[in-house]
DNA sequence: CGCCGTATTGAGCGCTCTCAAGCTAGGTGG
DNA sequence: CCACCTAGCTTGAGAGCGCTCAATACGGCG
């Protein structure tokens, strides 16, 4: 029904594919409509560049309601946002007839340390993609402040049972982060510390229920 | 009142800048709080390395308000965002007294190519960041809507004054996307349909006022 | 032609926003 | 040292957007 698009030509492995006895390993794949092609806490084996058609990522929840992360089409590299924690955060499926072309992750590294322009390529690419989809998302108030709140403990390193730590902006900033009022903000904290969560005076917040914590986080997320 | 945390420690580059006649330029710069560190659409010249502190990105629109981006902490590299469009997306300012370290970028770019080890930390680091607010935002139904059309528009390379692609996806799909009801996403088209922004058939869309549909986009949203 | 998944359209409800009024903490000056 | 002042935070009441539930329409496929 659609034209199938081939986005070869904008592949920055193109030039390299492209020779006889290529260098770098890249296998083709084919995919059916609704094809799994890998499983969300599947170790990083390959990066995926989308040659034609479409991919998404999504988690399923408890109540195997669906969210989707990201679609990816023709040209786009798959596989970034598996590279810290070694392992996919996501499952992929496509969502039309697709072509994609696989890299084994280690392969991967070892090449471009011998093609330092691809380097540069590679960081230009995966830095599109922070531009990617800022507009998504639609967790409730309750939600997004739990997920920041154990983002930051997280990110501040805040080792312990009850973590302690400094918010170091205000509620306005902490608003106009996470898309809520600042009357917002201020009513869930109290709400949180009335329940006994935590601990909220001024920009200083103790967690005192971890676990509360991340169940709010997790209404209707993750955990497939 | 809260102690200040240095996390050269973690820096990906602490062994080096450690070492006498550092073989890579790191400049440390001090901030007090407030203070802008680089203006959205400044040219791309340094990778900025958070050793002590916070510093926010963010954007104000043309009503005066602002919205901020992220939140970058002790050990947090910024800059990433950058590399593609090779501007700063987004404004950064210290909401605390913070110390920062900057590296030229082509310098980065330079000194990594002759440590492989460390361009695997590097991305590893840059992965880790796909993770960061993955909860945040709220725009309008019809923001999310027109923005997702636009980004598709852009990602397809579609180059018409009137755009027409096929949405790969139901509208079940785009409403686990953007964090909306399929039903909205109905409605939505619908709506846009009526004021002629777009014409909508099934999984066909031809963009019939790219003008209009930046303008539903952009409500509330950058243009500083 | 008939079936079933997908899309559209409508009515009522709930979460979060806005507007507005107190409250608190920290800084300033007498 | 204390009264005052101001910015930020808290709390309350009403409004609006998008959700849920439900009914209907459509279209691809056997």
């Amino acid at each position: 029904m659609f034209p199938t698009i081939s986005a070869c030509g904008q592949c920055v492995f193109f030039s390299f594919c492209q020779q006889e006895n290529p260098p770098l390993k890249l296998l083709k794949k084919s995919l059916k409509r609704n094809e799994l092609l890998y499983s969300h806490h599947d170790p990083l084996h390959f990066i995926y560049i989308v040659s034609s058609g479409a991919i998404k990522t999504f988690q399923v929840n408890i109540h195997g309601q669906e969210r989707i992360h990201q679609f990816y089409f023709a040209g786009e590299v798959m596989g970034f946002d598996a590279i810290h924690s070694k392992y996919y955060p996501f499952s992929a499926i496509s969502i039309a007839k697709s072509q994609i072309c696989q890299v084994p992750y280690p392969h991967l590294l070892e090449f471009i340390s011998k093609h330092p322009v691809l380097y540069a390529h590679l960081l230009s690419t995966i830095s599109q993609r922070f531009h990617f989809g800022l507009y998504v998302t639609n967790y409730s108030a309750e939600q997004r402040i739990a997920c920041f709140l154990l983002e930051l403990v997280k990110r501040l390193h805040v080792d312990a049972v009850e973590p302690e730590f400094a918010l170091h902006m205000s509620r306005q900033d902490i608003g106009h982060y996470l898309g809520l009022a600042a009357e917002t903000i201020s009513r869930v904290l109290t709400r949180f510390q009335q329940n006994h969560i935590l601990w909220a005076m001024h920009k200083k917040i103790k967690v005192l229920d971890m676990n509360s914590l991340q169940e709010i986080a997790n209404k209707g997320l993750t955990e497939a």
